[in-house]
DNA sequence: TAAAACTGTACTAAAACAGTACTATTTGCG
DNA sequence: CGCAAATAGTACTGTTTTAGTACAGTTTTA
């Protein structure tokens, strides 16, 4: 199965506790452990590399804690996803680095994999922190082949 | 990284190889594995979830081998990722089994993700096994909210 | 009936992941 | 100045998943 590994899973949670009241203060890991039921150290963990990856603000110390780097609606799941689990590419093949694959010389399908994970990627740039916040609903429009695309919108009249 | 496993990506590659002269003859698992370069047990162990899947066909005996249950272009690379590695979810809340996560009864972004896995497997689900056999360029456009959706389009005057 | 091919099961080694523990560093406050 | 609260960094271990291989069985054709 194509999945996110758990921990990214828990950062999405994690980033969306914080964006829930990011105005209001610093958020402390102990706090968002017993806010999102994740064990600490788990939490601390990837607070850290959230962090790192410039998603979030720290302030050290006593009064210390993490905030929000950007807006909510300026963070797309696919940053976040990104900073946890590194680029977002649906094989080896499909980052910059070359010489992985025995089979590079021959493969057939090296470029259309690329576009496949730029696709793939695309779509999880299109959803962003915000949007985690709020009831969803998926609609649907055509390209010009004639296919359907999923893509979002907003519930009218649930805008919380 | 969210990526596919390895096999799944020599399953695309089987998959492109038959498909490449799907008319001509059955492939036989040897074939095959001489064209992609691949051990010959892991093409066998491939073309067999691939049958079981529906997306191939077999023919046993000293004649035998495998052929496309259907045509290239209406083969999608979600309906192969899905034989392979089983539903498209990027995380086991977005199945439709309960129960598997702590969190579940508190989870505030559960119904999200359910919609981000359904985009990505629509993103999935517009690339066909056909488009693998030829050169593919990015186009976009763009959804009611205003966002820039990728999809595909064929390069003009290279239909192959 | 023998050979070529698919079918099914099971096992093992390696890699990735999740979780935990421990220590160091920074900052605020009395 | 020193303690406490909080982040920052490193390292380790057990579990799970994945990849790869082996082997015996079944079907068909010549």
């Amino acid at each position: 199965m194509i999945r996110l590994g758990k921990l990214t899973d828990y950062g999405l949670v994690l980033m969306t506790c914080i964006a829930r009241n990011h105005e209001r203060s610093l958020h402390t890991a102990r706090d968002l452990a017993r806010e999102s039921r994740l064990p600490l150290p788990t939490v601390s963990k990837l607070l850290k590399e959230l962090l790192q990856s410039g998603l979030l603000i720290s302030h050290r110390g006593m009064k210390g804690g993490y905030s929000l780097a950007k807006e909510p609606h300026d963070i797309s799941v696919a940053e976040i996803v990104a900073a946890l689990e590194g680029p977002i590419a649906l094989t080896e093949c499909s980052t910059d680095i070359s010489g992985l694959c025995d089979l590079e010389r021959y493969c057939p399908i090296k470029s259309n994999q690329r576009i496949i994970s730029q696709v793939v990627r695309g779509a999880l740039e299109k959803v962003m922190l915000s949007d985690l916040m709020q009831p969803l609903q998926l609609t649907a429009i055509k390209d010009a082949r004639g296919n359907v695309v999923p893509t979002f919108g907003f519930v009218s009249g649930r805008m919380q």
